[in-house]
DNA sequence: ATAAACTCTCCAGTCACAGGAAAGTAAAGA
DNA sequence: TCTTTACTTTCCTGTGACTGGAGAGTTTAT
């Protein structure tokens, strides 16, 4: 099948499939006579598989690892799911970060009163020295 | 002063002072005679402030923006309350998304064994179609 | 026969820098 | 003074995961 149809199975760009054959993650068959990409129901799985691991913000690489360990019909589970934990833990970390900038500023806006006046605490803070966020 | 002496004061790398010369963030006097880079007191407290609005993930964009309220003494503290609440959003709505990943791929990552056998819940949801994660 | 829809390759741009090469300049020590 | 070391300069490339666009070829529908 052409790349168009396979981006709708797969529910990706047909740019990015492009892209995804140019780094070698999913290499369809090429037409020799057309040189038009010729995607298989197999290739099409491959990037639906590759578009969920990516939705679950695994990046291209840890894909690339997923896919090997999906198609080795013998790796133990365990693999797979160390790769998970760790993504998990990645999250969790960013989550923390974020939680915690989050509390920042939300105390430097509930300081700032927010009105015509040019007073504001918030740019105080951030022109503040020494570095104590 | 010198860059790398307005590096070690702003808490950034002579990397990234010369990046923001170049995009015209903070841009220093010249010296003539030996094209150096001049950086005065000033130049040196806007690092620090876009710093500072860059560790609160302020994109450089927005820290032009910042900069410019800060310089601008008359305008009114709403405008940067107004940014700030829109970062916080922003900062938000991201935590709310990687907090549902992380609740998914631990449902995951709980469903499968994680031993020696082959058997894989995970690859088996992420192979799964159609898209329902 | 023609037009629309699709495909191809190649190049540039995104964001916010980091790394490194090659060359010039300054400060410190012998 | 000479040399070494440390610093600075510009320029180019690379990152991640694509997206957008140009210009050309191909297929399908009318």
């Amino acid at each position: 099948m052409k790349i168009g149809h396979a981006a709708k199975q797969a529910g990706l760009t047909v740019k990015t499939i492009r892209y995804y054959a140019d780094i070698g993650l999913v290499i369809p068959h090429q037409d020799a006579q057309t040189s038009y990409r010729d995607y298989s129901e197999e290739d099409v799985a491959k990037l639906q598989f590759i578009g969920k691991a990516r939705r679950y913000d695994f990046s291209i690489d840890e894909c690339r690892e997923l896919l090997s360990l999906y198609q080795d019909k013998s790796r133990p589970s365990s693999e797979v799911k160390t790769l998970t934990l760790e993504k998990i833990n990645q999250i969790d970390q960013k989550i923390t970060e974020l939680t915690s900038l989050k509390t920042q500023l939300t105390r430097l806006a509930d300081s700032c009163s927010g009105d015509h006046r040019s007073d504001c605490p918030i740019l105080d803070a951030l022109s503040s020295s020494p570095e104590r966020p």
